[in-house]
DNA sequence: AAATATTTTTAGATCGATCTAAATCGTGTA
DNA sequence: TACACGATTTAGATCGATCTAAAAATATTT
């Protein structure tokens, strides 16, 4: 397999994105959306990956992966996330900083550097973001979490992920000094604007607002 | 300033590596022989770069690197020095296998990782060849260091960096057990092929090529 | 089902990076 | 000095990645 460039790997990871959020089959549009690129250039860049066995794809019938482009896509996530759990462990960058450089990291090509990598941090299983790190098989851990949105009054649990990873979510959560593997308890639901209280223990309650509690991922104890 | 492509990069790299070498003006041709390239893309880029601003540049008379040339190039000799010295402090590369990775990695765009990386190792002044890191200004260590060769009967020195960086060569070294930092005492001149004899401390006598002996360098004690 | 809207594809262009082949420039030597 | 050779530039093409505008296909709504 000739090597793909950039550009190539970037489609095929909007791609396994997608098609884990909606479903194997992804529209042209969709990809547009996602890569911010015209209809046209999907088009096109789907024939090349076609071409090269990446991906099923019929003319108006959408586009899903093939088990090769697959793993090209799983094997660049883990790529990002493990690049992006080094700077946060051995370089102290902030969670929210990290998204653009491990976005030009996944793309460095070497196997072994990866697993060297991957040794360096201690085998981590989750990212900063709490996101799972696929092995080097493609398999990625399973996780048994819901958003917290969703946890009855007197649940307990711990805040294992985010939703949303935009600077701005998650510079609210450090402010509040919400980061991942604090303990909550659900207090209460408001019906008025789907806000909740909830205990953080020990410090104390918080409300947080329908969007915010949506956008965290816990899993109960 | 907008960002390079790599390939703007790779050119700014090559054209002060010759003029390290050569001199400060460079000919079209030292590059295409340096960068793999033909004379005419040579030329086609070098325009691009002139329309930049990062090198000067008449038809016919050579090219050389403006200030801010020669910054951009000096900047990606850091990263990639910094890079190799990670990968053998860090992720227990040999350092025979670094020099692709660290081409690729040089390429990363973000001052702040840089900066956090110098720091994560300590501040290296030298990368895992022996080769000066240059600081954030772009100012290289300066060492008077001279090829193994040039030592006279009696001198000792210490083995400091190799000229050559050929796999080959780095594990040739490797084999005989001759590395950064190995004290060496200058026995014999042999004038039929210009091999010579030293003694490394404490370990014993070695005979070493010409072609060796020049390719190392060493500081006199 | 027909009309309308949306999505997808095609056509045709541009831009960066590259090539080969041909033309031109510059220099050292006969 | 003029010629010839090597170095450099120009001309013209290709390829990947992108765009806009127009055409075609599919989906939705009345």
């Amino acid at each position: 397999m000739e090597s793909l460039s950039h550009t190539e790997e970037n489609y095929l990871k909007a791609i396994f994105k997608i098609s884990e959020r909606d479903g194997e089959s992804v529209s042209n549009n969709s990809i547009s959306l996602e890569m911010q690129t015209s209809a046209a250039s999907v088009t096109d860049m789907i024939g090349r990956l076609s071409k090269k066995g990446l991906v099923n794809y019929q003319k108006h019938r959408g586009v899903s992966l093939t088990d090769e482009g697959r793993q090209v896509a799983t094997h660049l996530v883990r790529k990002h996330r493990l690049w992006e759990a080094f700077l946060v462990e051995k370089l102290s960058f902030n969670w929210d900083e990290v998204h653009e450089i491990a976005e030009q990291l996944e793309h460095i090509r070497s196997r072994v550097l990866v697993e060297r990598l991957d040794e360096f941090l201690g085998f981590p299983r989750f990212d900063p973001h709490g996101d799972p790190i696929p092995d080097a098989d493609g398999n990625f851990a399973v996780r048994k979490q819901v958003p917290l949105s969703e946890l009855t009054i007197g649940d307990e649990a711990i805040v294992v992920g985010v939703q949303d990873h935009a600077s701005s979510f998650l510079q609210y959560l450090d402010r509040i000094n919400l980061g991942l593997g604090a303990r909550v308890k659900m207090l209460e639901h408001f019906e008025y604007d789907e806000s909740v209280k909830i205990r953080q223990t020990p410090d104390g309650e918080l409300v947080l607002s329908k969007k915010v509690s949506q956008n965290l991922f816990v899993q109960k104890q």
